[in-house]
This record gives C-alpha cells, sequence and structure tokens, in this order.
DNA sequence: GCATTTGTTCTAAATAATGAAACTATGTTG
DNA sequence: CAACATAGTTTCATTATTTAGAACAAATGC
C-alpha cells in the first residue's frame, strides 16, 4: 500500500465527507498530518487538477480532472448505454424514479437515475454509493453472488433505520428468497420512509452486471403498486440482460 | 511534486488515452517503469477503487470511485444546476447540440450537454476537454481572461485543422473583437467539419463562471443560421448570469 | 497594533519507494 | 509435451524521497 496514495485517498474522502471547500490546516486536524504535509499534497494535487483551489488563495474542492476520469471510467461499462432507453420507457410507465446501480465491494454505486415528475420524490445523486445489504438493488444483486454475500455476512450489518435488516440469519433467508423470486423489495431499509424494487441485471456469460430498482416514498406504495413495480422491473431487466447477451435461463449464482 | 501522486497521474493518463484496458507490463513498457513498480502502485489503486480489474484477474480500467468523486467535484459547481433548464430551452429552440463548459488552464472542460434530435449531430462527451484556443467557448473565456489568455499566446497556438488560428497577433485581435461583441464563432477551428456560436457567462464577482456553445455540423450553417444562434446564445448566457447574481453591466474582462 | 490563525519553506533524519532478479502461473509453439 | 514465451507478484538491500518540526510570511481579527 504506498502511503502516498493513501494520504491522498484519505484528502479525496474528507473532501467528499465536507460539503464546504477545505483549507490546508483543517486537513491537517482532520486527518493528524502536520500541515507541511499537508501543504505539499494539495499543491502537487492541485497541479495535477485532483483539486482545485478557491480563487481567494484559499480552500480547496475536488478538481475537474477526477470529472474528466470519472466519466470516461463509466464509459466503458457500455451497460449504461444499453439500460437508458429502457429506464426511461420504465420511468414513463410507472413514473416513479428508475436507478441504475452496480455492485462494488459491500455497496452500491448509482451509475444513472431517471426522475419521475411527481413532487415529492426520493433524494439521491448520480455517482452516489449506499450500503448494499439494505438497499433493493443491493439486495438484488448480493442475492446471485453469494461470495460477496458471505463477506457481507461475515462483517456487522450495520442499521440505518428500524426496519434495516441487521441478522445475518435472516438475510440469509431473505437472499435466498430474493433468489428464488427473482427481484428484491426495499421497505424503508435504508431511510425509513423510501420504498424500492430492484431486479439484477445479467451478462452474456451469465454474471450479474448490475441492477435497475425504483425509489418512492413510502407513503405513495400499496399493494397494488408494489405489484406494478415488481412487474415493470422484471420486464425491464429481462429486457436488459438479454440485450446483453444473457440466456434466457439465468443461472441463479455467479460462477 | 510528489512522485507518488505524479506516477499514479500518469497511470490515469494512460488509462483515459487508452480505449481499452490495459496491463501490468502494458504499463510498464509505456511509461518506463519497471514492472514491479507498476505492479505494486496497481493493487494499491485497486484496493482504493481507483482502478478496476477485469474479472479475470487481468487488465485495468479506470475505477467507479472516479465516477463518484467526479460527480461531487461538478456538485459544487452550481452553476450547472443553474444552466441546465435554460440549455435545454436553447436546444429546444435551435434543435442542435448546446454545450456548457468551464475554463481549467488552457483547456476547457464540458460540463454538460443536451443534444439535439436530428440525425447528423457532432460527438463528444460530458467530461471531455479540448484546448481552449479553437473552439468558440474557450475564445469567449479567454477573452474575459487576459493573464490566462496570455499564457496561452505565450505558448504554442497548436494547429488542429486548416482553420486554427496558430499566429499570436491573429489570436490577439480575435480576442479583442470577442470581448468587444460579447460572443465567440468557430469555423471549424478545431474539428474542421464543426461549427459553433459561444458566449461567456458571468458570476456575481463579474468574473467568468463558465460558457454556453452551440456545435452544429459545418454542411449545416449559413448566414441565417449563424444570426440565429448568436441570438439565442446570448440571450441565454444573459439569464444565466442574471440568475448568478451578475450585474447587467457586465465588466469586459476579469480584475 | 498586537495576537492568532493560516499557509509556505527549510532542514536533517527517517522512512518508504525502488528495481533487479527470482518465482509463479498461464499460455504458446515447434 | 517439453521448452519457451509472456504476464504478474514478491523479495530485499540500496537509495532517494517524504517527513515533521520549526521558522517564516501573510492574512485575519480583537
Amino acid at each position: 500500500m504506498n502511503r502516498s496514495l493513501m494520504k491522498t485517498a484519505q484528502i479525496f474522502d474528507t473532501l467528499m465527507a465536507e460539503n464546504n471547500p477545505v483549507g490546508v490546516n483543517e486537513f491537517a486536524r482532520k486527518l493528524n498530518m502536520p500541515k507541511s504535509t499537508v501543504s505539499r499534497f494539495l499543491s502537487t494535487m492541485e497541479s495535477l487538477g485532483f483539486v482545485r483551489r478557491e480563487p481567494g488563495g484559499g480552500k480547496f474542492h475536488l478538481g475537474l480532472k477526477l470529472f474528466e476520469l470519472g466519466c470516461r471510467a463509466i464509459e466503458d461499462m457500455d451497460l449504461r448505454e444499453i439500460a437508458i432507453p429502457h429506464m426511461a420507457r420504465l420511468r414513463d410507465s410507472i413514473n416513479e424514479n428508475v436507478l441504475l446501480t452496480v455492485l462494488e465491494g459491500d455497496r452500491i454505486t448509482y451509475l444513472e437515475k431517471m426522475e419521475s415528475t411527481q413532487a415529492v420524490v426520493t433524494q439521491m445523486n448520480v455517482g452516489a454509493t449506499a450500503p448494499a445489504h439494505c438497499v433493493s438493488s443491493g439486495k438484488a444483486m448480493l442475492a446471485h453472488h453469494p461470495e460477496v454475500a458471505e463477506r457481507v455476512l461475515a462483517s456487522e450489518l450495520k442499521g440505518y433505520s428500524p426496519h434495516t435488516i441487521v441478522d445475518p440469519q435472516r438475510m440469509r433467508e431473505e437472499l435466498e428468497g430474493i433468489r428464488a423470486q427473482g427481484y428484491a423489495l426495499n421497505k424503508g431499509e435504508f431511510r425509513e420512509d423510501v420504498c424500492g424494487v430492484a431486479a439484477p441485471i445479467f451478462d452474456a456469460r451469465g454474471l450479474v452486471a448490475g441492477a435497475i430498482s425504483t425509489a418512492t416514498p413510502a407513503s405513495r406504495m400499496n399493494d397494488e403498486r408494489w405489484r406494478e413495480h415488481i412487474e415493470a422491473v422484471l420486464d425491464v431487466t429481462r429486457t436488459i440482460s438479454k440485450l446483453l447477451g444473457a440466456s434466457g435461463n439465468q443461472p441463479s449464482v455467479a460462477p
């Protein structure tokens, strides 16, 4: 583990966590580093475009180079391009926010969002991440990734709301059920007032490439809507999987 | 300049330049580094999420962490949020691709794109960059940033097409004209068959916050269209500048 | 106008990155 | 199928780079 890179990552993380720009001393305090070190790092990072300095010689933001790199990072994943039109269709049919996510370690990343036109919507941004074990898309993907699932189950299942499943045994059963039925539900397990339905997308090798999910304010859900969303999400994920070259008979687990 | 960071940046740049995933030895060759060094770097970078390894133990892509960071990097710039609805309006009115750009050093970065519905369109991606001196938005911004402009003029003006302005004196006059008239034109100076119109956006302090530009296949341009686009772009940039708190009487240069 | 906070620069000292070579694994070819 | 490439990881003594504390400079505030 290269120390310089780790420090760089710490600086990035600080900037991610903070909502305001951050100055040298502030970094030094938060990260327990001498300010000379921080100062040197930031000036290198600035000249590489990784951070951007406020005009008046001051605090730092994340740099545009990251945006450039980040955009390229997801261009590789043609999943996104293929999924977008179908996400739009799904959004239009149920008029709720629709998300495309991928699994990375024990968290999911939101790759794309299609917004509903309703006044009350759930709030989240493209590029954000969330713990896999308490969102619908995360559970849908974990259900087909036994090794990752086991790693997640082995660590602590952090609770985010009263409804988060924190008991490993219950989670194991939950994932079993999801694998059997082909979709996952989230009944306020991450944000208490947000519900969702998700189903996995499979690629040509039968691996889980990502997931499509819905995000709806809990207040708007009822039995009929749940059914309707499940139906619609499954329809879309089946279509996208087919476009990615998946065979009809999806294997139930990753190899 | 932290050496480790510079190497990291080189690895990123290699991945940006390349369209395919890259392996350890390939990096080592391209960057003239011993493969042990590259191997160690990549494994650190992977564990930090900066690169992503292909499933079968192999080559590397840019990592999703960069996407996460990049999205946050531009969230800070509320310019984008404010501009989006007006860009959409502009796109609808002229039915050509509309871009939002910012200036970073001697290059511009595309922050947002609104696409025309026409069959033939110009191709570029959000997150990409281009040399400022030969695109409309770049010239529009340089015209109001004398110090940056002078730096650019002092270095070589690289030619990208037969129409690129490569003579510093001619460029000086060009920028002078742009400053006077409030908008910039690009007549195939970067990509020979792409034309554009751009105007700067000013913030509350009277500084250039970015630019809005159009991008049209040269084949589709005629005198009337030029006039129409100039009109429409200026209308939008004035509106956005006002929303950012710019006073009506924009200063002609940055302080 | 003096005290406090913030950022940069300097140094010897210490640490951490280096790279050649050995090693493993995988694939290629006569 | 054996020998030969090719790709990636690990090791370890050497060396070069990063470090941290202090001194300095420049704002900011009381």
